[in-house]
RNA sequence: GUUUCGGUAGCUCAGUUGGAUAGAGCAACGGCCUUCUAAGCCGUCGGUCGGGGGUUCGAAUCCCUCCCGGAACGCCA
């Protein structure tokens, strides 16, 4: 039963039966509680064209309205026109056994039927550590895809690795140069190399696998493949730890291998799209768009970054998929046109890709701002961080902000592991249950979750539980089509303060044995739709703190 | 200079397809543990929504203009 619908169709009928046009009706759930479960501002849309004042528009929907009377309690009109409604909480019992019966059905939507998105994200260089940026992406794109595929889309997580670029021939001679300069060669990392401490302990380990032999030999391919392959494993285990995980991992240089640039290239040509100047040959990327246009073959034959990843695109598109997403850091903003003009051009459709823009993340301690450096190979690592501060805390923290604002993150107070943290409370709410669970068996109570008859689930703090319980599949819609996946850490806190709230104001485990089911019941299903939303967002719900 | 993201409470951030008295967390202050986990609850304090104009019944939200900060502006990746 959905409150929302009754309410529109409500009004619907009665607009129809007098002949008004009306625009589209919105029901909104109002901030202020004085102001009823419900609101709507129709009233107000419509005194444009009835030319009538709001609040007398208002009075006569309410009197020609027939409102089910077993789902309202009170519909009443505010100044400057508001039609506001109470609900009968009762008729959120039936949750509670909906919600128990299949936990993970709950908050399920079918928006996305028939939908399949491609969504690509972190897609870091496999040329060293993943930094805090690259968490940022992470948490933000995993939660997104999460987030999606409960409101019903088919997701395909992928992970692009650019290992056939020029960066790669740097990670090369990064490592050669610690090779030779374990052997007291003095020979310095290149100004453009990786300076990282990783690529030493590469170098440590290739000594003990081969000893000196490149020493002799030039070894340019062993240090790539090396290189690659062990610093791809590494990134693979840190965001397994974060948890996140991705369907595909797609190489670049598999886009080489099997000739699928020239492919690309050709398809380009073909359809009239690219011209030659200066001996390069260049994309009309201003046609979608772009600035300007966009070299893709430079005059010395090779190719310029975007290149690969057209064909990369274009693979992409031909595995059918209905949307791609890709979230890029927000420094990679001037790309974005060419990209998307480049899509457009294969795919026929400019909207075939949405690229969602993270902004930087400003790290602080002791009050100073920290710069990453390349040069130094100075940065805060995503391993790092999470054997300081573990992975909750972290992926909480970046879930919970949106995902193009600019945000600081303070070390000091992520390493302090307090109640400033957010993500504990909420972790506490879960715990708390299942300690109550605890409780309540020693003291010979059952928690049955098929209870479905209720009588004593009343007095506010239980109707607020309710409520935000009801509240949880618009969360998800919300989420899902605004892509803001920090609705749903606001949804988490929501319930938490909720259950901390009603939890704080009576003794749950009473001597009152049909109250004590119900409210256990009830607590059932709150746990299991915090669990849910924590899943969502990559945090795990504790049974002890 | 152009493009782009941002400027909302002491701090970190929501709210931005125009709606009610602008919200939350943290910090600060005051209460609440012989009773199910006080990582909690209850209350208080805190704002010229960067400045200025405009549009209208109504603007944090839309338009114009200015100021401040991040980022990008390559035949680099």
């Amino acid at each position: 039963m959905n409150v929302k619908t009754a309410i529109i169709t409500t009004i619907e009928k009665t607009l129809t039966r007098q002949s008004i046009d009306y625009p589209e009706i919105e029901v909104e759930v109002p901030n202020d509680k004085s102001h009823g479960d419900f609101s709507t501002n129709i009233a107000m849309k419509l005194a444009r064209v009835l030319r009538k004042p709001p609040l007398k528009i208002a009075e006569e929907l309410v009197q020609a309205s027939d409102f089910d009377q077993s789902i309202f309690t009170a519909v009443f009109v505010a100044r400057p026109g508001f039609i506001n409604f109470t609900v009968n909480k009762a008729i959120y019992h039936d949750l509670i056994p909906r919600i128990n019966d299949a936990p993970s059905d709950y908050g399920t939507l079918t928006i996305g039927k028939g939908e399949h998105y491609n969504i690509e994200f972190v897609s870091a260089n496999p040329t060293g550590s993943l930094h805090i940026g690259h968490a940022r992406g992470a948490a933000a794109g995993d939660a997104l895809a999460r987030v999606l595929v409960k409101a019903g889309y088919q997701v395909t997580k992928e992970f692009y690795v650019n290992d056939g670029g020029n960066q790669i021939n740097q990670l090369a001679a990064s490592i050669k140069a610690r090779y030779n300069q374990a052997f007291g060669i003095n020979q310095a990392v290149p100004e453009d190399g990786y300076h990282g401490p990783e690529i030493k302990k590469l170098a440590d380990e290739i000594i003990k696998e081969v000893g000196d032999r490149f020493l002799h030999e030039e070894g340019v391919e062993f240090f790539k493949a090396y290189g690659v392959d062990s610093l791809l494993a590494s990134l693979k285990e840190d965001l397994a730890q974060f948890n996140v995980t991705f369907d595909v991992w797609f190489k670049e240089s598999q886009l080489y291998k099997e000739n699928r640039i020239e492919e690309t290239l050709n398809v380009l040509k073909d359809r009239g799209y690219t011209y030659e100047e200066d001996g390069a040959l260049w994309l009309k990327t201003s046609l979608y768009g772009d600035e300007k246009d966009r070299v893709i073959v430079k005059s010395d034959g090779t190719y310029t970054y975007i290149t690969p990843d057209i064909a990369y695109h274009y693979d992409k598109l031909s595995r059918g998929y209905t949307k791609l997403i890709d979230i890029l850091g927000g420094d990679h903003h001037g790309y974005v046109p060419r990209l998307k003009a480049a899509i457009a051009m294969m795919s026929g459709q400019e909207e075939m890709l949405d690229v969602e823009l993270l902004q930087m993340v400003k790290v602080l301690q002791d009050g100073q701002e920290i710069k990453m450096s390349k040069r130094s190979g100075k940065s805060i690592t995503l391993a790092d961080l999470m054997a300081e501060v573990g992975k909750d805390p972290i992926r909480y923290f970046f879930a919970m902000r949106s995902l193009n604002t600019h945000m600081d993150l303070d070390l000091d107070l992520a390493l302090k592991e307090s109640n400033e943290n957010p993500v504990f409370y909420a972790q506490y709410a879960h715990a708390r249950i299942a300690s109550l669970f605890r409780q309540a068996e020693t003291k010979g109570y059952q928690v049955d979750p098929t209870l479905s008859t209720f009588s004593t689930l009343n007095g506010e703090k239980i109707e607020y539980l309710l409520t935000v319980l009801s509240e949880y599949p618009d969360a998800i819609e919300e989420a899902a089509t605004k892509r803001i996946p920090h609705k749903i850490t606001h949804y988490i806190h929501r319930l938490a303060q909720a259950l901390h709230s009603f939890y704080a104001d009576e003794i749950i485990l009473s001597e009152d044995a049909v109250k004590v089911r119900e409210r256990l019941a009830l607590l059932h299903a709150v746990k299991a739709v915090l669990k849910d939303a924590l899943t969502l967002v990559g945090v795990d719900a504790k049974e002890r703190m």
